[in-house]
DNA sequence: ATAAACGCCTGACGGC
DNA sequence: TGCCGTCAGGCGTTTA
């Protein structure tokens, strides 16, 4: 479901309030349910039900597209992957059985509880007293301040690989799915199949403007309107190609195209974000 | 090193 | 109505 901008406003609920409930920030663990069992990447389900109750969590923060739940000793991480999604539910509604595709809950000591819900089950929790051991391989922040223009045009030199999957590769830079991934590319107007090491600075510099101006706009957009997807409701996107597929270009009014690159469907407008060289 | 194919899962949707 | 294939905001593993 999430990529950074959804995760983002998620991780805002959970310190603001929201997602059904109060503020997480301060909530003492009294005990930890896992309903699917695949849902606990790591440690082992004796483990984490043993070592959770009674650590207090401290802060909630992002990385890339994980949840950071920061408690006394450990850290809760959580990826929504695809269909994943939490809400907070206040005693009162802690009291009644769970919902179809609730897969874990952590139970407070004031009868509140949060529920991870995940339909396609392919989302992960871990508990980990050091959160790199999970996100080490994770590439820079797109926000990261240190990523500077002549650093991401050096990182897009030292790989020779299509656009599309490199920025989706989390281990290259952080947080960018499948959707904000062709709304970069198409603000940036670069063909989801350039190859890296061929752009120049100024495309380099674009693209990460580009990336950033996108996932600004997610975190506005997904701010204003919390319940999104699967929640039903009459949320139409102001994405520019992500499913305008055979609608105009809003630049230059051709067709915009979708086609399969890397698994995944991509969208483009074929005459804004031409391929330098000559593939097809 | 890069990229494709597949597996993991359920649900929604379109065609027949 | 029911059945079937396809697709979905992700990612790890295996195979070319």
């Amino acid at each position: 479901m999430p990529e950074l901008p959804e995760v983002e406003t998620i991780v805002r609920a959970l310190n603001l309030g929201g997602r059904g409930g109060d503020p997480i920030i301060g909530q003492v663990v009294r005990s930890a349910e896992v309903l699917w069992n695949r849902t606990l990447a790591a440690p082992s389900l004796p483990d984490f039900l043993f070592r959770l109750p009674g650590q207090k969590i401290d802060a909630v923060t992002r990385r890339g597209k994980f949840i950071v739940i920061h408690l006394d000793r450990d850290n809760l991480l959580i990826h929504l992957r695809m269909s994943g999604d939490l809400r907070v539910e206040t005693k009162l509604d802690a009291e009644r059985p769970y919902l179809p595709h609730d897969r874990a809950a952590i139970h407070f000591v004031d009868g509140s509880r949060l529920v991870f819900n995940d339909p396609r089950k392919f989302g992960r929790l871990w508990l980990a007293a050091d959160p790199l051991s999970v996100l080490g391989k994770l590439g820079p922040e797109p926000f990261d301040e240190a990523l500077k223009p002549e650093v991401f045009f050096r990182m897009l030199q030292s790989h020779h690989r299509q656009l599309k999957p490199l920025l989706m590769d989390q281990s290259f830079i952080a947080g960018l799915g499948n959707i904000y991934t062709d709304e970069s590319l198409f603000l940036a107007k670069l063909h989801p199949l350039e190859i890296s090491n061929q752009l120049t600075f100024t495309q380099a510099a674009n693209l990460l403007d580009a990336v950033r101006e996108v996932l600004k706009e997610g975190i506005r957009r997904n701010g204003s309107s919390i319940d999104w997807v699967y929640r039903g409701g009459e949320f139409q996107n102001d994405f520019r190609v992500y499913q305008r597929t055979g609608q105009p270009c809003l630049i230059c009014g051709k067709q915009i195209e979708k086609r399969m690159i890397g698994q995944r469907g991509t969208h483009f407008c074929p005459q804004c974000q031409q391929l330098s060289k000559n593939r097809n």
